[in-house]
DNA sequence: CTATGTGCAAAGGCTTTGCAAACGG
DNA sequence: CCGTTTGCAAAGCCTTTGCACATAG
């Protein structure tokens, strides 16, 4: 499922659904608008910010949402990650493959590309006889604003 | 607090207890042997591990596991790590800077440590401005005995 | 009609808190 | 002695599960 971020909700909406019917995907209102939520959010989300967010739109339970998360999870549509204080989990969707850099303090994910850090992976990974498997590279740090904020 | 990883473990533990009496610590059997647990473990631990590994030689609650953790963790001594599938925190003395393998299908973390990665680790985040936090760099792939599993 | 999704309530698992007793300095 | 640490039990939080009902195909 090649996702470019330029097309909009509905294009990727049907591809959404393309994917997922060979899954045994039935279409419901409350994945729908996870799916807008989580396409329409640069920052990771905690499963209590993509309900808030959805609420906005439709009634729906914070089991519903871990449903449709751990769903898209497992078609490896979602990038999931722990930050600072560690204890709720965010996703993010997977739109595009470039590299991240997460600041730890707002979430805000900054992407880049950087041919000889891919290299280098790369080669880390043959060393230890692993397979890359949706290659994402994220480093954590804080950003400008935040840095600014903390003084 | 300069921690050279060839000192042995008395060493370490007489800085330690440098640091931390100014800090209102008292010296117990528990934290002594929680220090000596991950002092001698290179991969990131749970609490419930430190535990199990600090009752071969004394008897210890949950509670003082994490209280003492926590105790380190402010102290700036203890990297924190959540790993897939992020239901845990696991701890690691931070006595040098281990980069990190995931396996993404049984959880194995390989710790790892490439200078020219750490270079061009630093030289990206400082091109957009990011203060580098925590750092360790984490790398995900399938592990070869789990690529054996799979076939 | 059958398989899947939803909401509620309850259960699970990890981590923290409150408090009395023990201990260190 | 006073402040800190400990263990126990209980509480908190995030996430998952069980089940009856609703909905999609």
């Amino acid at each position: 499922m090649a996702m470019d971020k330029k097309e909009n909700f509905n294009q990727f909406y049907e591809k959404f659904l393309n994917l997922a019917k060979n899954y045994g995907h039935y279409d419901s209102s409350q994945r729908e608008v996870i799916l807008r939520v989580l396409y329409h959010s640069n920052a990771h989300l905690s499963a209590d910010e993509i309900a808030c967010r959805a609420r906005k739109y439709i009634r729906i339970s914070l089991p519903t949402v871990y449903n449709t998360l751990n769903f898209l999870e497992n078609l490896g549509l979602i990038h999931t990650l722990v930050l600072p204080p560690f204890k709720t989990k965010t996703y993010k969707l997977k739109l595009d493959y470039h590299d991240q850099l997460v600041c730890i303090k707002c979430g805000t994910a900054m992407p880049f590309c950087d041919k000889k850090l891919r290299e280098k992976e790369s080669e880390i990974l043959q060393n230890y006889n692993f397979t890359a498997i949706n290659r994402t590279i994220i480093l954590y740090g804080v950003c400008f604003s935040c840095q600014k904020k903390q003084r």
